[in-house]
DNA sequence: CGCAACTCTGACGTTTACGTAAGGGTTAGG
DNA sequence: CCTAACCCTTACGTAAACGTCAGAGTTGCG
């Protein structure tokens, strides 16, 4: 039945760059694009030049993933494995990897407070604009300036509303 | 001593793109792409050729920055202004950015929850890392995938920590 | 061995959101 | 009219993070 078993997880401990990829969900490409930019090398090659990847690689890539959930782009990144490879001491290394750390947990911080503010911009307007469906439907797009609803009474359009109000 | 008042603020109602461009905290070649895509029209031109604006490109250029934020790209800008300037009925096209809205309001949550995610991977990171610095600080970065320092007892490092840790 | 499936190394293509430079007109104070 | 400070259009450049061939070699079951 099974002719070749093609990428099913390895029995031996070691991947090739096309399950390595399936099991992180990157691409081929993606994966050998880290290695250009030293992120990940693979543990061995194949006699044939078959790249050969262990675990460890699997840890690599989730963390990388994370890494740029968190906005660190991939030379970032890379800057952290030279830094830690350039500490004499494990203190040192960690210590370096610490600070990044921290300075990215204070953006991630501000960006979480942005997007907080951004959402509750974004339910001002959708309520907002829930109102205008007591609009009269036969009304023209062009009378939304002057739109006098009653529910829009003393209330002016939050900016998200106000922009496109102008686009007559 | 004002020789010719460049680029204050207007007397009269209407900016050029430079004004504009200081008023907004963009650059002028922005305002011009902006254009480009249709996001954006000056009110009027000189008969020189120069762009006038008026008080609706502030508020647009403002909600443009909003929407960016927001991760919109300036593509999908454009489609919320196509969109609008589609639909024959005002309700019908607040309708449509109601919809839009409501549905980069549940992405953007999704991301603050994701944030808040790696927010806590960030910090049980940086408290994993602390306790690196009771390591004996003679200890060789080689050494630490071997580390049984007290704090570490039984606690496997954070895989934003373990990542690093094959960085041999 | 044969053949399918997989992989290799270049190397050029793609998208986004502008940057930058070239070679010129325009505005308006003096 | 002169000139500094702006502005115009056209067009090529950039950085990130891969995508997408092309042409050729490798693996390994049957």
């Amino acid at each position: 039945m099974s002719k070749r078993i093609p990428d099913s997880l390895p029995h031996c401990e070691l991947y090739r760059v096309g399950q390595l990829a399936k099991a992180t969900g990157k691409t081929v490409r993606a994966i050998r694009f880290y290695e250009e930019l030293g992120l990940l090398d693979p543990s061995e090659r194949t006699k044939g030049g078959f790249r050969q990847y262990d675990s460890n690689a699997l840890v690599r890539i989730h963390w990388i993933d994370r890494l740029q959930e968190l906005g660190f782009s991939l030379k970032e990144i890379r800057d952290f494995l030279v830094t830690i490879r350039g500490e004499e001491t494990a203190p040192g290394a960690m210590e370096q990897l610490a600070l990044s750390y921290t300075e990215k947990l204070a953006e991630t911080r501000a960006t979480i407070a942005r997007l907080h503010a951004l959402e509750g911009e974004l339910q001002d307007a959708i309520a907002y604009l829930s109102t205008c469906r007591s609009c009269s439907p036969s009304t023209v797009r062009s009378a939304c300036q002057s739109c006098h609803a009653t529910e829009h009474q003393d209330v002016k359009p939050p900016a998200m509303v106000a922009a496109v109000h102008e686009t007559v």
